[in-house]
DNA sequence: TGGGGTCTTTGCTTTAACGCAAATCGCCGG
DNA sequence: CCGGCGATTTGCGTTAAAGCAAAGACCCCA
């Protein structure tokens, strides 16, 4: 999708005029990044607003030994760095192309002119920062209360959603799925055939399925 | 203070102009609250954004067995329910009054037109929320990447920093403790005692100092 | 001054999580 | 078809965290 389209569907940017959209169209840095690449490190000041036009983009924290998926971000979605809005503050995330992808992003002097003189624009981004505080706040609420099963069976369910009673291939690697719930692939490993064990899942080294749905929200949901 | 002159001071209201503020004061709702006293519930829809007037409110996390308090909110601080920016969305927190308190707070049908005529008022509330994520992130990240030994000494340094070679009596329980950095009392009581025999601090039923600053940040820092 | 209630401390036990290393499997290119 | 590479699986030992229970210490108030 062109980039003009693509700010006419997002709720941020659809109310604004033609005018001030194709102004923005023309002063956005589009990038492309290959699979793997990185578009900034944790730490970095990285003072951007941008959409993703294509691809996938992930946001991922870092410590020495292990990495943290946060959120994946597709298509039309927006994302920042946090000095975008106040001065100095460095990314708490690293940013990763997940594929390849294309984003386009601004700096502040192109967007805050557009955020004062339009109210429902900021009232749009104020929800959209509410949407993501929403979603902070349940992935803390896991790490603080769910021990790595509950954690895991909350992954297989909402990525793996559509394997319920059909055998799927296991697209995500164990490294992948501990870096989404914050453990190690063995963890991984071992709490995926505990789960066979139990009758929760079917899985073999290349395919998997959900055989009781029921049980593993159960496990899931003990908030 | 007086509410008035607090909205002043909050750099998302003190741009107004002294008619909508007054126009502010006469559209809040004003309580009070005992120590202790529950101001909403986790998972209550409750469509508010109210300024702390007198006293301190902590939001806190709660699951069946444990609670973990995620920040508190002093005189002049600013907070609200999720359901006031997105309809039926429920609090992911519940409030609880710290120390007795005063706080009035609005519905979104008085705040949301300021914020659509008030470009200001809307950027000053968008730089709030960025603040308030960046610290979700740093929380996320202690859970994360840190063990119990970590956040205790992180906490230790924010809430003792005055303690540094000179003691201080022991202010928070071990409880309140525990749901701060998400664990067990008996955990805590350990550990810090592990910390005395590291020499790192020194403690005993009542008091307490840190004796170490340089290590205790090292112990703290390793993310 | 004594008793109840709350908070702290500690020993013991159990469970969850981790780390390392070896074995195994599946796939891809030659 | 073979070899190699990366991903998966599993056994084993270790550490971190939690849970339970009992023993102290402290404070408040009658």
């Amino acid at each position: 999708m062109k980039l003009l389209e693509l700010l006419s569907h997002n709720p941020i940017f659809a109310r604004l005029n033609t005018l001030d959209k194709e102004s923005l169209v023309q002063s956005a840095i589009t990038r492309n990044y290959q699979k793997g690449e990185w578009i900034t490190h944790l730490g970095d000041i990285w003072p951007f607003l941008f959409i993703v036009e294509q691809g996938c983009v992930t946001p991922l924290k870092e410590s020495s030994e292990r990495s943290l998926i946060v959120v994946e971000l597709g298509e039309g979605e927006v994302f920042w760095g946090l000095s975008f809005f106040l001065d100095d503050v460095p990314m708490p995330v690293a940013l990763v192309a997940q594929e390849d992808c294309r984003i386009s992003m601004w700096l502040i002097d192109h967007i805050k002119p557009l955020l004062l003189e339009n109210g429902q624009m900021s009232w749009e981004l104020t929800r959209l920062m509410v949407q993501r505080m929403q979603y902070a706040s349940d992935i803390l609420d896991e790490f603080a209360f769910q021990p790595v099963t509950g954690r895991l069976a909350r992954l297989l369910l909402d990525y793996f959603g559509d394997a319920v009673d059909d055998y799927v291939t296991r697209d995500m690697t164990l490294d992948e799925m501990a870096a989404r719930i914050g453990t190690t692939r063995e963890m991984v490993c071992r709490q995926l055939y505990k789960f066979a064990d139990q009758g929760v899942i079917q899985i073999n080294r290349t395919e998997f399925m959900i055989s009781n749905q029921e049980r593993l929200e159960n496990i899931a949901g003990k908030i």
